[in-house]
DNA sequence: CAGATTGTTGTACGATCGTTCAACAAGCTT
DNA sequence: AAGCTTGTTGAACGATCGTACAACAATCTG
């Protein structure tokens, strides 16, 4: 009945979700220098020899790791946005607020990008990766922004200045938890929206 | 003339210096990835096993490293707020524009601190050294805003604000240089400071 | 029930990792 | 000048890295 021909031992595709979350929790566990082929194969229940049958290398399946996971975020961001109504500033709000809370601000994420920030400096493909995933983040911001009437001549700068100071505390958040929460992240976050707005208006 | 007992082939300190030099080099070079005892060795032009006769390990040496990288930025940071007078607006502005100009704004100081913010995760002790050296980081912002009459009970999260902000545009100024200049940084960071600054008064 | 096909295993390989240590060399003391 | 102290070397070690590949097992075809 099923469609697939050669649904063997796992479907691939299966296989492949299931190697990518593995490196997800060992990339949150070890950290960036302890994520091995090996770790991930015991991680995930497999042969090492696996790895490679999958992906080109382990290269390619930290690149594959960080893809899924921005294309997480993105869809828990959208969701938070939609869950939110159709007020702008309601929409903007929402956006800021999911950065600083679960599953967004976690420590395996930071991990992640970790990971992936530390190959940027040697390697152009992955550096050219993160300036696309970089460049859609910033244009989601735009259009919520642009919806609160946001002039278009301060629109650029405007999305620049909330990324970076939303990106600059939830790295704070994850990586030293104790020195604020993610409320006062909010808070911060949205005042500073505020003031972006009435400077406008 | 020299009050030094043994003087022998090199300093101990200004070997210990050379080989901090050589790991920022590799360390910006590199990445975190590629950056080895060998390589290391080699960069600063001494025997790979000389490494460890004066650091515990490549751990301390990078530990050395992110150290002393951090006391050339405060120093740097300082001299910078010295030499705008004694405006407390104008020292305000000077800290947070230095941050956005060459040696700050730099791919190797970033470097540097991926590879520490990669051993995080993993390791409490350098948990324990980012924690201190960012609460560092705060308390001299902090009393650079209290000078210019933050409210007492708005300065903690005022001065999570500002540095969650100028470590976010850093950032991707080291990232992606090619977004948005240093100039256009310390624009949104001065508009920002307006900010905080009117609301309170 | 063969035979073909393919997911999966586990070992083996070469490279590189961090660290150790016996031997050497350079400077100080006597 | 001889001897001692100590910075420095470079080879060697065991561990681990990413990858390749022959053998095995499980499924599908006929």
């Amino acid at each position: 009945m099923t469609a697939n021909p050669f649904p063997r031992r796992a479907e691939p595709d299966v296989r492949r979700q299931g190697l990518i979350a593995a490196c997800t929790r060992v990339l949150a566990r070890e950290g960036a220098a302890g994520t091995s082929v090996r770790v991930i194969a015991r991680e995930a229940g497999i042969s090492p020899g696996l790895i490679t049958h999958y992906f080109a290398g382990i290269d390619a399946l930290i690149s594959a790791t960080y893809d899924h996971v921005d294309q997480t975020v993105a869809a828990a961001m959208a969701q938070a946005v939609d869950a939110a109504g159709s007020d702008p500033r309601a929409r903007l709000d929402a956006f800021v607020t999911a950065s600083f809370a679960p599953p967004i601000a976690d420590r395996a994420l930071l991990a992640t990008w970790i990971a992936f920030w530390s190959l940027v400096t040697a390697r152009p493909d992955i550096a050219r990766q993160h300036d696309d995933q970089y460049a859609a983040y910033r244009a989601r911001l735009t259009e919520l922004l642009a919806a609160c009437g946001v002039r278009c001549d301060h629109l650029r700068l405007a999305a620049i200045s909330v990324t970076a100071l939303v990106d600059g505390l939830w790295l704070e958040l994850c990586l030293s938890p104790g020195c604020f929460t993610g409320t006062e992240a909010g808070v911060i976050a949205r005042a500073h929206i505020d003031a972006l707005l009435t400077r406008r208006a």
